[in-house]
DNA sequence: AATCCGGGGAA
DNA sequence: TTCCCAGGATT
């Protein structure tokens, strides 16, 4: 599908931008700290500082840095320990991490100037994006350089009224190319910036002030109706549905054989009863473990719920005909009227109180 | 191209 | 609690 086919013609380039940069003049954010003083250094730690947070969030985390690492070779030469510990609350580590490593890759491979001549060697530091490289380009330079964040995604698609999740390839294409047919060579600071004020004061996710719109008789969404249609949200994924096995081996005293969970995974360290994937390597584990051992019963399977997927569990009894089995490392024979105090996996304690109330 | 990862704030 | 945000990295 080429972009001129079966899709709504953008606005005029000139007339987005003149009524935006109107709006801007009047409405704009101009006195925020990155703002004043427009070095590389300070856009780039307050772009990043920005990514995922919001700009009231960040202000003061913003000063606190810049009092302690002025420039990007402070910034380098320092411990990374320290730069974490002004991250504190700011949350996403992993920016700061990627922030220091990105200072002293300055420093190293440019002697302390950032490469704000290109997008390719700026997205190539760590921590660093095709839209947060193009937002410290036209924040710290003034030379064109479309973006796309969540508020320019809001905006735009809103306005023409774009379908479909932005994290789909297809729709972040189609919003890359809007951003790039009204980015424009003039004020492309005031522009950029222009576009993220919207989205944050004016375009909100919901309770958007479309009366206070430049774009009121324009925007796709709004004639519509359904502004906070857009942008579509993440479809949500349908947890995945695991099956599993787990024997309760009883002997001839009603106890339960418990087996301690590895360390770490799913349940790590905890209690649990053995789990099988299949009724086939349940009955070599039984031959191998407890040979006198006779097939119980299936029991009616359940549906445990995680995060990230669900799990049905179907019980499956046997018994020990003669006396106990020893107890190896790592196992236990818990005996419901006398329950010790372990960590248990919480469908298993289930089952185990259920066993209880059969005795 | 698709998936994963991240932590705090807002509703 | 859930959703989602001034995205990037990983595979």
């Amino acid at each position: 599908m080429t972009p001129s086919d079966s899709m709504p013609a953008p606005l005029d380039a000139e007339y987005f931008r003149t009524r935006l940069l109107d709006w801007f003049d009047h409405h704009g954010r101009s006195q925020l700290p990155w703002q004043q003083e427009r070095t590389p250094y300070r856009v780039w730690v307050s772009e990043i500082m920005l990514q995922q947070t919001q700009v009231a969030t960040v202000i003061d985390y913003f000063q606190r840095f810049m009092a302690r690492f002025p420039d990007v070779e402070s910034l380098a030469a320092a411990e990374l320990d320290e730069v974490l510990h002004l991250w504190t609350g700011l949350g996403y580590y992993a920016r700061a991490r990627n922030l220091h490593r990105a200072a002293r890759c300055v420093v190293e491979a440019y002697g302390g100037h950032f490469p704000v001549e290109n997008v390719e060697a700026l997205s190539a530091l760590p921590g660093i994006g095709r839209s947060t490289a193009g937002a410290i380009i036209a924040q710290a330079t003034g030379q064109r350089a479309p973006i796309l964040d969540g508020n320019v995604k809001r905006v735009l698609s809103r306005l023409h009224g774009v379908g479909g999740w932005p994290g789909r390839p297809a729709v972040e294409r189609r919003l890359w190319q809007l951003a790039e047919h009204y980015t424009p060579h003039w004020r492309c600071a005031d522009f950029t910036q222009a576009m993220m004020d919207m989205g944050a004061t004016l375009c909100t996710r919901r309770r958007p002030a479309c009366l206070l719109c430049p774009f009121v008789d324009d925007c796709v969404a709004h004639r519509a109706g359904e502004e906070t249609r857009y942008p579509e949200s993440k479809p949500k994924k349908t947890t995945p549905l695991r099956h599993t096995l787990m024997l309760m081996l009883i002997d001839e005293e009603g106890r339960v054989l418990l087996e301690q969970r590895p360390a770490s995974g799913l349940w790590g360290g905890l209690w649990g009863l053995p789990q099988f994937d299949d009724e086939t390597q349940l009955r070599d584990w039984l031959d191998s473990h407890a040979p006198g051992s006779r097939f119980g019963e299936r029991r009616q399977p359940f549906v445990h719920a995680f995060t990230h997927f669900r799990l049905e569990i179907t019980p499956l009894t046997a018994h020990l005909s003669r006396g106990s089995a020893g107890v190896a490392e790592g196992q236990h024979w818990y005996d419901p009227l006398q329950p010790a105090s372990l960590g248990l996996a919480a469908p298993v304690k289930a089952l185990l109180d259920a066993q209880t109330t059969l005795l």
